[in-house]
DNA sequence: GTCTATATCCAGATAGAC
DNA sequence: GTCTATCTGGATATAGAC
């Protein structure tokens, strides 16, 4: 039905802004700092009254829900498209994934938004991903829950102290082999406390 | 003389008030987000008027500095206290510290405050107590400053998991002595890429 | 040192015209 | 979908009484 159509263009043009939205909110925020985003910055950047952005996200809470919902779909479509991975390049991936986006990585695992609390669909998108990481440690033979916590706080901290001690350098993540080589070493041998 | 007295006790009596005021702020920095600390907020707790808040600090940014400064000094003190250290209770030391105080921790060690930029004399104080890290490390035979890079990484890597996703348990943290016995063993055979 | 009073600026949120 | 208009509130600053 011609109605049909009209509908779907109308969503499509919909998505679209969304999408130059969510992309030019990235850039602010990697400017001003991910808890100083703010929404008449955003919307002068898009030529737009602030208004009319209220239109698309009618509150800040529902902007930072989208792109924090938006961060953790990349990342599992990032594990979904490469495939099969071994420790070393899941490891890998996770932190380049974290440093080529700050403010996404800040936003997606940790707190520093004050009053940013993901919404249901988003925490269980969130839950989902992480799921995915697991299983995708899990194809690479790190078995248990235990392990996958520790990896994941291993490299969490090597991007953490690179983001915020040598944003441009590598002072940090040139460590990234020598770590993944003593996890893998450590869990071959000696299994951490607590696990299953 | 009785002048130099008097002066001494206002000076006391002003260092006392500020005191209070940081005491205060970091308990609000804990229930609002660091970034959502409030002048007013935290002159209506300490019951006073928010322009008598500002004759301490007379602007958000001189607060934020202050605080910290007091958690760097607060954490060497703690080092010197400790004296000399071997490799596990150093790593324990800095866990501790962080998760103690998870505003602290943030302010310290992220850059999660729109705005705010360390002073020159609170960013010295910051690099002393660096210093102070580097050396107890290299006390208990940590000898180059990748491995210290290393080490703190690691650890910072579980706290900030253990603050953002289990505030109130242990789910990271339980994995401290995993970590440090594998970087222990890690550094004795395989000295780190980029290593002196 | 603490207060009242006030003023500017910027932020987010909401109502309603077109 | 976009706009004008308006409300509320926080941050910052200044003048000046007590």
């Amino acid at each position: 039905m011609a109605e049909e159509t009209v509908v779907n263009r109308v969503q499509r043009r919909r998505a679209a802004t969304v999408e130059e939205i969510l992309e030019a909110a990235w850039v602010l925020a990697a400017q001003d700092g991910l808890a100083g985003l703010s929404l008449r910055h955003l919307a002068g950047r898009l030529q737009m009254r602030p208004q009319s952005l209220a239109w698309y996200f009618p509150s800040k809470n529902s902007l930072y829900d989208a792109l924090y919902a938006r961060g953790h779909e990349d990342f599992r479509r990032r594990l979904a498209e490469a495939g099969p991975l071994d420790v070393p390049s899941a490891a890998r991936s996770f932190a380049a994934f974290c440093v080529e986006n700050p403010p996404r990585y800040q936003l997606m695992t940790q707190r520093t938004v004050p009053g940013f609390v993901p919404s249901d669909s988003a925490a269980a998108l969130a839950r989902e991903t992480f799921g995915a990481w697991r299983r995708a440690l899990q194809r690479a033979g790190v078995n248990d829950r235990a392990h996958v916590d520790v990896l994941t706080a291993l490299v969490k901290g090597l991007v953490d102290q690179q983001i915020t001690v040598d944003p441009t350098g590598d002072r940090y993540l040139r460590h990234l082999e020598f770590v993944i080589d003593m996890f893998t070493r450590a869990v071959a041998s000696h299994p951490p406390i607590g696990a299953a």
